[in-house]
DNA sequence: CTCGATCCCTGGACGC
DNA sequence: TGCGTCCAGGGATCGA
């Protein structure tokens, strides 16, 4: 499950393996994931990929130059006050907004490599080789977006965790009621996490998932911030967790799963006080902690003695 | 403002 | 072996 470790990764590499190279040709197959695939069809051709790098869990091929002939037709047709107005001018920053979903992923291959089944996205590049999307389960994005209009896609996002300074990072976490495990997987707040770093994070600075970030103390804010770091960039380093079958650009799995201490580890011993491991849900989502190690705020103690186990009866149907 | 619920989608795990 | 069912997860959206 691609977060920041492993877009990080991704897109270094493909910053190695695709920067510098023109796109020739673009093929969709499934386009449910795109914001517009036509605009991707139409601009990506002649564009050259200037760099490729990471922003929250998107990454961003940022793209210059040359324009399909479809495209500059389409120009000519809105007339240069619409161009400006959409922020299309000439110079105006271009990308390829990405984002991997669950199970998305972008490699290199030779043309005559037969397609994945998910694959979805195939862009020739000038030295004839591909990059190819694939999303097996299409919770991925894909958008082609220029000037203003890329400039307020990204706005939408708050900072990024690995350059937040103290001050801001416990303005943004004390400043809000939500619970801290929301706030941590909100990427209008911090980019890039998701759920397996915020519970590994929450857990080595010993702050229960469940606690209100108004709740925080100023020192345990700044410890959060620390762990957060620190376990994000020893999983860069490690070229990110594989859950189930993420790989980098060369094909190679992460191993930052080795150095999980909570995540996936239900019913395990804490690795720090030997009590079980406990799974709930906050904010929508599993989150895995230690009882002992992380005390729980009191709303949330009362509701763990009561609730037993909520199952919901699917919704048949076919 | 914050919350939970629901939907999107498919592979894989599990029960029978 | 082969069904059916449930679950995972990020993000958008909607109603409470």
């Amino acid at each position: 499950m691609p977060e920041l470790p492993e877009v990080e990764t991704v897109a270094r590499g493909l910053q190695i393996a695709v920067a510098g190279r023109r796109i020739v040709s673009v093929t969709l197959r499934k386009t449910d994931f795109m914001d517009d695939p036509s605009a991707i069809e139409r601009e990506l051709p002649g564009k050259k990929i200037e760099r490729v790098e990471r922003y929250g869990k998107f990454m961003l091929l940022q793209l210059t130059g040359g324009e399909g002939k479809a495209a500059e037709r389409h120009r000519v047709e809105r007339g240069k006050k619409k161009i400006l107005e959409e922020g299309e001018a000439e110079g105006s920053p271009r990308a390829l907004l990405v984002h991997l979903g669950m199970t998305g992923n972008m490699t290199t291959h030779f043309a005559e490599q037969p397609l994945g089944k998910h694959t979805h996205v195939m862009l020739g590049l000038d030295d004839g080789r591909e990059l190819r999307y694939t999303d097996a389960r299409r919770f991925g994005r894909m958008a082609y977006l220029a000037g203003e209009t890329l400039a307020a896609e990204l706005r939408r996002f708050g900072a990024d965790p690995l350059l937040a300074s103290a001050e801001e990072f416990a303005e943004l976490i004390r400043g809000s009621k939500a619970r801290i495990k929301a706030l941590l997987l909100d990427q209008s707040v911090v980019r890039g996490v998701g759920n397996i770093y915020a519970d590994e994070s929450l857990w080595s600075a010993r702050i229960h998932p469940a606690r209100s970030g108004a709740s925080l103390s100023l020192k345990e804010a700044e410890m959060l911030r620390k762990m957060l770091q620190k376990i994000l960039r020893k999983a860069i380093e490690l070229r990110g967790s594989t859950i189930s079958d993420f790989v980098d650009g060369d094909g190679l799995a992460g191993e930052y799963q080795q150095h999980h201490k909570v995540y996936g580890r239900d019913g395990q011993k804490c690795l720090r006080c030997g009590a079980k491991i406990k799974c709930m849900l906050v904010a929508g989502r599993s989150s895995h902690y230690c009882a002992v190690c992380q005390r729980a705020p009191r709303v949330a103690r009362r509701k763990e003695k009561k609730t037993k186990r909520t199952r919901r009866v699917g919704t048949s149907k076919k």
